[in-house]
DNA sequence: TGAGGCCTATGATCCAGATCATAGGCAAAA
DNA sequence: TTTTGCCTATGATCTGGATCATAGGCCTCA
């Protein structure tokens, strides 16, 4: 399911890869955008640090995923991109890429679509941490990112990144999981988590 | 600060004015969309209501805003639209944008752009939403929506609805703003909030 | 193979915000 | 003018998640 099929391959050659070590920075708030990154492989998280040194989770990208697309279009990131594991990205630059989207009208549309359905993502994690209660939480990220079966959902990281991109202590996370798995709502699976429907 | 100014004049003629009351929706989650919406003015909230009942906002505009862009390139909305005020909107249809995207790459860009900066906004929301503290979150509110003097916040609308949109209780909120204003950390205008720095 | 580090897990305590309740003020409607 | 409804405001109580603490398990690296 890679998002970037809308790079016209002209672009798409262009491509330059890079290598990150798990706890690496592809870049840091405030730096000025170089282009859009591709994560082939890995996973990148993006994050903002608030004054209080509480770490926010924006964006949890996995391989396929596009990273810094809003920044395309401003002078510098307004976060950080961090390397949960070793992964390899793809850069396109940034001329390549506007130029591109001058040329090719169909390119755009598909940007835009990457763009709304980014949007879409985000408006649905912002519902998710309007709830209150820990165990509805959970029950709202299991539906919402339940696979092909409607029940199953694949941990992309350790329960711990699941805690943070939750927006929940890990702690809280640990006890709502068992007490779900206790009570028989889920099955929990080596990397994995059933709704028992 | 309209951020519309990307249409093309020929879209721009072609919009269709519609009037709402306060408290009438604008459309509903599921429906199919029809175009793009640009608020004349008024004051319009997106929300998504869960399964417990409780309504989440996911973005308010004001005037000059566009509403349910990535709509454009999905096959139903994703969330409700009402407006909290009697207000204006002018509709663009979704066929005209489409061919002025096709036709005029600066118009692409130029959305782009636009549905760039309201990721950079999502983004900020969910920031301010990882804020435990309800008087941190406030501070943070107002120093990212703080005025040309960098100190005064125009509130869009009530403090209940300001508590909405903070992901608060309005009795938190009216507590914390009392303590602040008391503190002298703050102080209260009418439909203002001011910094004292 | 030993040590260190991190994830997982669970117990105990605390506290801030949710919730419930009450009341004054203001504005629109009747 | 009176009524109604909602915003504003604040008090009292409660609860659920944060935080602190502890410990076992697993993997990696020396």
């Amino acid at each position: 399911m890679s998002q970037q099929d809308w790079l016209p391959p002209a672009v798409r050659a262009s491509g330059v890869e890079r290598r990150l070590k798990a706890g690496q920075a592809l870049f840091r708030m405030g730096q000025s955008p170089v282009g859009l990154y591709e994560l082939v492989s890995g996973s990148v998280r993006l994050v903002r640090v608030d004054s209080s040194g509480r770490e926010a989770v924006l964006f949890t990208a996995g391989a396929g995923d596009t990273i810094a697309e809003a920044s395309l279009f401003s002078s510098s990131y307004h976060c950080d991109a961090i390397a949960t594991t070793n992964s390899v990205v793809r850069l396109y630059s940034k001329p390549a890429i506007i130029a591109a989207f001058e040329r090719d009208p169909k390119a755009s549309q598909a940007f835009m679509a990457v763009l709304a359905r980014r949007i879409m993502n985000l408006r649905t994690r912002l519902e998710q941490r309007n709830i209150h209660s820990a165990r509805d939480r959970v029950r709202h990220f299991l539906t919402v990112n339940a696979g092909a079966d409607g029940r199953t959902v694949v941990l992309p990281g350790t329960v711990k990144d699941l805690a943070a991109d939750l927006g929940l202590s890990h702690e809280a996370l640990y006890r709502t999981l068992s007490e779900m798995a206790a009570e028989g709502e889920i099955e929990r699976l080596k990397g994995r988590i059933r709704l028992t429907s």
